[in-house]
DNA sequence: CTTTAGATATCTTTAAAAATGATATTAAAT
DNA sequence: ATTTAATATCATTTTTAAAGATATCTAAAG
């Protein structure tokens, strides 16, 4: 009978595209992992790979029985957190996030969630959207925040945060265009890979601003510093820069809702087990859903 | 490490309430199964079962742990079938029907589909609705013919056929109303449970006939038959008697529409794995539907 | 053309795991 | 108190998996 540690051999042949490599992963010995194989094979009554000189390739059985090999291990894993899982919210739980996202938003609600649940052990995973998407279909994180939209069969995907972005400037700049004359603009953004970063390029390059020099910080109150100094221009969502603007210390420029509106989604996986510490976890999301518009 | 066979012997236990009548059902020793049990407990860290003298019951985490049992033995099944399944429709299709469409509609489809799909050995498993939901729900068939509506949220109808149901009697009986004056009336259906007998006593208890005796039949010639030799009234598609009609043999009587139409569904399981000779059957399904109209 | 590197296949031995059978234990029903 | 119908334990046997050594295959390099 096929077994779910057949599977796993299976997958990780298939995966690795050789007996041998899959035998390290495996811990095992290459002579072991060609005589499962073959039994697996005999079982099924199918080649499930086609045997060459520089590995194994899979056959079209063999990438039939893969998707089910990796739902197999989905499933068991899901089985040991269910059992575990009594409804009270502890354990591990992973959630992936943008990193704008996780320094904008998520801290308030993470330390709400952390002190109402003291028995999770809460980790934050940064990535790209379309690193987070691979991260929750291959499970290694249960949900994550990404940039929308995400349109794929195997994820529920729920609208998370509504921003309104807004321009940041010194406060002597009267209009977004005044950049335009300054020749040389300076951009101050979080990070690498910020999607901010992007958007402020779009909106700069429609008013006429091109040439920008960039500049990377590792807090929002940096950025801030920098832009009252009149290093450089920002996008920061309204709620945040509101504060240093009502200070006098930075100047906000509204944008038109095509271009200031942007959608953070929280997606995970439609059909895994769902833990009690992602139930709690995503009672706390939909509170802050509603009071970050 | 949890391993499919650990999770067949676990259902079973849970299923039959006794390690010892598992052990019957899985062809070995119950000693072997206390100990696969207790492995298994041991594995995942907590007691899965309550043990009594009269045998053992699940706990919540073994109710948590059930449904996955359930869900690895359908993936296994379906995994050994998808690896055979070549997109050529072949091997065993079990369809569920009640059995009175069995016997109006599906008979043309079926010579259809055997005479263009040799490969597939086709059989029909009928049952009433609550049974055939029941058997699609646990894979006993992959698909059913069923009196809607269903709602399940693992399953998926779709209309297979709408009947216009009409009366049929004797040519000489005017009017479904002179049967009232008859004093007992007998109504003659296809066999017992058939859902146009309920239908049937229905329509003529709105019209006032009671005191009905009940003939029941094998076939539809052979019900035909009796009507027109003025031994009772019957329900039938119009289509189907039509021809009966024109001959002069019977005469038809329209009801309402609220009365006469019905509709048949074809379920199955939303999920599951969709063979390549249920995706054949599905294809005769459908032109079918609209010519049955 | 031969060698070599990198892979799979096979075979024997060893180790681990599962199944068995006999027996002990338990708790409820009579 | 006895019977009954169940689970638990343990020594033994059987089966299965893993390991290790070796043979084989094939494409690429020399």
């Amino acid at each position: 009978m096929m077994d779910f540690s057949d599977l796993r051999f299976f997958e990780a042949v298939a995966r690795t595209g050789a007996m041998n490599r899959a035998a390290t992963e495996l811990n095992t010995v290459q002579s072991n992992v060609t005589t499962r194989v073959r039994l697996l094979e005999e079982n099924l009554g199918a080649a499930l790979f086609e045997r060459h000189s520089r590995g194994v390739r899979l056959t079209p059985a063999g990438e039939r029985l893969l998707p089910f090999a990796k739902a197999a291990a989905r499933l068991v894993a899901d089985a040991q957190r269910a059992v575990i899982d009594d409804g009270v919210a502890r354990g591990g739980l992973v959630i992936g996030s943008l990193e704008t996202t996780a320094a904008l938003h998520l801290s308030p609600m993470l330390t709400e969630f952390a002190g109402a649940h003291g028995g999770v052990d809460l980790a934050i995973r940064t990535g790209t959207t379309a690193e987070l998407v691979e991260d929750v279909l291959e499970g290694r994180v249960e949900g994550a925040f990404v940039c929308g939209p995400v349109d794929h069969p195997d994820l529920v995907s729920e609208t998370a945060f509504h921003e309104d972005l807004v321009a940041v400037t010194a406060p002597g700049v009267g209009a977004l265009s005044a950049l335009t004359d300054a020749g040389e603009v300076k951009i101050v953004v979080l990070r690498a890979g910020c999607s901010y970063r992007r958007k402020l390029e779009e909106v700069l390059a429609t008013r006429g601003v091109t040439g920008l020099r960039i500049l990377e910080f590792g807090t929002i109150e940096t950025i801030l510093g920098c832009v009252a100094a009149g290093l450089g221009v920002t996008l920061l969502p309204r709620g945040i820069a509101r504060a240093a603007a009502e200070l006098g210390r930075v100047r906000l420029h509204a944008l038109p809702a095509r271009e200031g509106r942007v959608t953070t989604l929280f997606i995970r996986r439609m059909d895994g087990y769902r833990s009690s510490a992602m139930s709690a976890f995503m009672d706390h999301l939909y509170p802050v859903q509603s009071a970050a518009e």
